[in-house]
RNA sequence: GCGGGUGUAGCACAAUGGUAGUGCGCUAGCCUUCCAAGCUAGUUACACGGGUUCGAUUCCCGUCACCCGCUCCA
């Protein structure tokens, strides 16, 4: 707290307050600006609020950045499979999940059962009432404790455990509303309006019914069209649980608060799995919804170990009892140690088998699995490992950025991004040692062969060969290739590895081959 | 949402009530035979809007964006 009377003081008193790690993340902010990674959205207009457009580079990392998290989660295994849904839904589906409820409700939440309801729907009690309610402390166990307090001024207590502990009265807004139609609905409020004089809560009930006529939603999350499409996919596929169905996707939220850079912001990428597991009863082999739920935690860190994160930033923090979703039986995130803490890589949850029954309960169709081994219909359980595209990128990225000194022998130290091979925007780069003796010639006849074989290499011809080999670095390019006097002789060229800086001779023929061999 | 701070070129910084410099970068040329060499020329900025003033990048107000802290986070 003896902080704070630092706020807002000029750069240095922050520098002196906390480590280099503000400044890494400003680093890392302008070289994302420098060599096109990221750019603010709109720059020219002055950006706009915690929108951020990924440049060349960056936006060949995030797409490497997903196709890995494809080909682990769908491409690699047999019991997942990929959808690619509409961002646009049936607005019921909201309301099924509960994302809609507070668009026009006065919410408030019970800060213990983690229960939400509309403020003038729960029991009413006078201000100062004492009461004894009974809260969970396992959520493994379901082990309750009692406990007393006094009623608020509010006057409400939570109508399922009794707590007087509930949040003030909220409105969400946490969908961005839209309208379907060609006719602006601006219109079809104004008729309504026409001539009338309405008090306060009519007036929002008539703006409220006109602009819900039509009102659709941007979606939240990309979690409930894998819900919508549970028996499409499972029937068409003909999937057995356990069996998963994956999507990756822009979702959209109005965040209260965004932070960091890309770290939090209102349109964001998203990389969701379902996997729906027999529920208890019908597990097999000691392989039960919990075995699952571990089974992602382990497997969804190792999937950031594999891509190059250190360890040592990463862990798995199990949720504590009271921030669990009321519907959920466990959840862990996977988070990374960012510049500025510990931050939500990747959130895996159990969500027992809330969904398919919220849906089932909406849509009044039957969302089960027959099991006809069993004979029985059951709504599987689901264990939702869900991660940010643009979360993992920038992790990728600071977890990459490294200052280095002058290597020996050397002058100049330099910047590098160590990202792994199949993250690097750029593969290979070619260069000609020197602009002469048909030197360019034969660069840009091996990096044609790189383009041929899609791998993406990039060719560069200005500047001297140590300047050349800096900027590659700077952008993560694990592999350069150098055409020099010897390779008129011999048919050979070096190649450079970003890491060590150390070369080798191969052969112009096998240039490709020992390329793609390496990002393999 | 609340409080504080910041906003000058692609990046990092400087100066100034009389319209702006430096370094790096970038472009072109010369030179250059393996790790940010050198020379020459060129390129690019006062976030936006209003006010005060003869004159504003500089002072004042508002807006926008970003940063820090709190709050919030389905």
């Amino acid at each position: 707290m003896s902080e704070q009377g630092e706020q807002g003081k000029p750069k240095k008193a922050k520098e002196a307050k906390a480590s280099a790690e503000p400044e890494i993340m400003e680093k890392i902010v302008s070289l994302c600006k420098q060599r096109g990674f990221v750019f603010q959205s709109s720059e020219i207009y002055g950006g706009l609020k915690s929108c951020y457009d990924y440049g060349p580079l960056g936006a060949e990392l995030k797409r490497n950045v997903k196709a890995e998290w494809w080909r682990a989660m769908v491409h690699g295994r047999e019991d997942i499979v990929g959808i690619d849904a509409s961002i646009i839904m049936h607005p019921n589906v909201w309301r099924a999940s509960g994302h809609l409820a507070g668009f026009s409700d006065p919410l408030v939440d019970c800060k213990d059962c983690k229960e939400r309801g509309r403020a003038d729907k729960w029991p009413t009690v006078p201000e100062g009432t004492e009461v004894e309610y009974k809260v969970i402390v396992d959520h493994q166990t379901g082990k309750k404790e009692t406990r007393k307090g006094a009623v608020g001024k509010l006057g409400i207590v939570c109508p399922n455990c009794g707590s007087p502990n509930t949040s003030d009265i909220r409105r969400f807004n946490l969908m961005f509303r839209t309208s379907l139609g060609s006719i602006d609905p601006i219109e079809n409020i104004a008729a309504r309006l026409d001539g009338k004089a309405l008090s306060g809560d009519e007036l929002r009930r008539v703006l409220s019914d006109a602009v819900n006529e039509t009102a659709v939603y941007l979606r939240p999350e990309t979690a409930q069209a894998m819900f919508t499409n549970f028996l499409n996919v499972q029937t068409t596929m003909r999937l057995k649980p356990p069996f998963g169905i994956a999507q990756q996707g822009k979702s959209f939220r109005n965040e209260v608060t965004i932070e960091h850079f890309t770290f939090r912001s209102c349109e964001f990428e998203q990389m969701e799995m379902e996997y729906f597991v027999p529920p208890p009863q019908y597990a097999e082999g000691g392989k039960d919804d919990m075995y699952w739920f571990n089974y992602w935690c382990q497997e969804r860190l190792s999937w950031y170990i594999s891509l190059g994160l250190r360890k040592e930033k990463l862990r798995l923090r199990p949720h504590s009892a009271d921030e669990l979703a009321h519907y959920a039986k466990a959840c862990s995130d996977v988070e990374y140690e960012y510049p500025w803490g510990w931050g939500e890589l990747e959130g895996i949850a159990h969500r027992s088998d809330f969904d398919l029954k919220q849906h089932e309960k909406h849509s009044s169709k039957k969302l089960t699995y027959f099991d006809p081994q069993k004979n029985a219909h059951y709504h599987p359980y689901v264990i939702e490992p869900a991660a940010g595209a643009d979360r993992a990128a920038l992790a990728f990225l600071i977890d990459a950025y490294a200052e280095e000194p002058p290597p020996p022998g050397t002058k100049e130290g330099r910047t590098v991004l160590r990202l792994h091979p199949r993250l690097a925007p750029i593969k290979v780069a070619v260069f000609p040692l020197v602009k002469k003796e048909g030197m360019p010639d034969t660069a840009r006849k091996i990096v044609a062969e790189f383009w041929k074989h899609q791998v993406n290499a990039s060719y560069d011809e200005k500047d001297t060969i140590g300047r050349r080999y800096r900027r590659q670095d700077e952008c993560g390019t694990p592999y350069c290739i150098t055409v020099d006097g010897q390779t008129a002789q011999d048919g050979s060229v070096t190649i450079r590895e970003r890491d060590s800086m150390k070369q080798e001779r191969i052969q112009v023929a096998d240039a490709v081959g020992v390329v793609k061999k390496r990002l393999a």
